[in-house]
DNA sequence: CGGGTCGTTGACTCTCATCAACCCTCGTGG
DNA sequence: CCACGAGGGTTGATGAGAGTCAACGACCCG
């Protein structure tokens, strides 16, 4: 967490302590767990130690839509120690290992420390960014492009992560999730996922996912990275 | 801008003294001027003092996507502070007295008074809220209830903000805008305004919507308010 | 009065959803 | 050791919701 931070701005060695001597539970979730549930009150901040979780929301009909995906160093609920009620849940992807630490404890920390509440800050306004490239991969791109823009951002941001290749990496998601992702059916993702295959954009092996030409992905799912912020180290 | 920060967190004589001597400037800019472009250097953050404003994106074949709708009190580029590159354009809906403040000011401004970086943080936390559930509509809502949804979000806000009722308030939005908020087409979109309006959803005379029964409105919607966290006042 | 922007409507098309069946893999327990 | 069941993946047939294309109408402003 200290690593994640100190690439965000630079960091005394005041605020490096505080960030040690914060106190923390860890604990672990399997898959499909919740992290946070939409509706309780917030009590505490969560961390990400390693595994993957998801963020989504149920409409009134019971559609379910993933509005984003996170790593290992993702703050899953930075707004636990703001806001007063969970506005959506978060669950497990993979089995995962979490960080959890008390609402208040965070508040102090941000006061106290202004610097970290900075870092902190970067971290949600990087999440806002990628949150409207979202909005605009459901509301304005068909199927082929919504899914090779999925693979483009997990892909990058694996990569920069340094959990694996942007080229080939193991997703973890079952199509139904992907669906969820992208605002389709189960069924479509099949087929777009088969056609992409047939196009040579990406060779499947179970859920092993190989691109071999990164270029001609990118430029199909008219991805560009600059939402992501990745030059966002200190200023 | 005291006012509004003030709801959210409680200020002391020294944040209100803080605010109140920070250097700003105020602009004009006139419906579908520029307030940021997407790719330009943060130099500001901006704050809108009058008028509406809006968020979005365009795809690499050209589509555009709206991707949050903005009210006076609105600080549309917080982002300007913390992050280096802009991720997306902000233009103004309708004619817009605009307050800039220097990137640098609001940043020594937040580390010199953390509690007025805490207030400003939560409205970065709204907003990813917001696009959240936006990205809920355009991805697992049919046409009729993305538009529906819109609608009371902004009823809701209008009204919250004081501009007006949320049963009957100006939509200062061409049918395109309102397209490119849901994902549809404008046509598509002109078809189910006529609708609503068949069904008594609502009722339309030129831009001004009245709502004859909210209750119904919300319940085909699946509005729910919660994303709005219209609570968040002091801590 | 004329041009431009926005709104409206109809006819037709197509992407994606729906429904339904079948398959594969893997873990479990008899 | 094999049968079974469950979850997930695959495929086909069909249909609905939204897109596209095109024309016309209403309104506003110079």
């Amino acid at each position: 967490m200290e690593r994640k931070f100190a690439r965000r701005r630079a960091l005394s060695a005041d605020d490096r302590s505080a960030l040690r001597t914060l106190p923390f539970q860890r604990q672990s979730v399997p898959p499909h767990g919740f992290i946070l549930r939409e509706g309780e009150p917030s009590r505490r901040c969560a961390l990400i130690h390693s595994g993957l979780a998801y963020r989504n929301k149920t409409t009134a009909e019971g559609m379910r839509q993933i509005v984003s995906i996170h790593i290992p160093g993702d703050m899953v609920d930075l707004q636990g120690a703001l806001l007063k009620i969970a506005d959506h849940n978060v669950q497990a992807l993979t089995p995962c290992e979490m960080i959890f630490i008390d609402r208040q404890a965070v508040a102090d920390l941000i006061l106290s420390h202004p610097t970290l509440g900075m870092a902190m800050w970067v971290d949600t306004l990087i999440d806002g960014s990628i949150f409207r490239e979202w909005i605009v991969n459901v509301g304005r791109r068909d199927a082929h492009a919504r899914i090779e823009h999925l693979l483009c951002e997990l892909g990058t941001r694996f990569e920069m992560a340094g959990l694996s290749d942007r080229d080939g990496f193991d997703l973890p998601m079952t199509q139904e999730q992907i669906a969820d992702s992208v605002g389709l059916t189960p069924v479509h993702v099949n087929r777009v996922l088969k056609s992409l295959g047939g196009d040579r954009l990406i060779q499947r092996n179970r859920r092993y996912i190989r691109i071999p030409d990164w270029q001609k992905l990118t430029d199909v799912a008219g991805f560009n990275e600059r939402y992501l912020h990745l030059d966002q180290a200190t200023v």
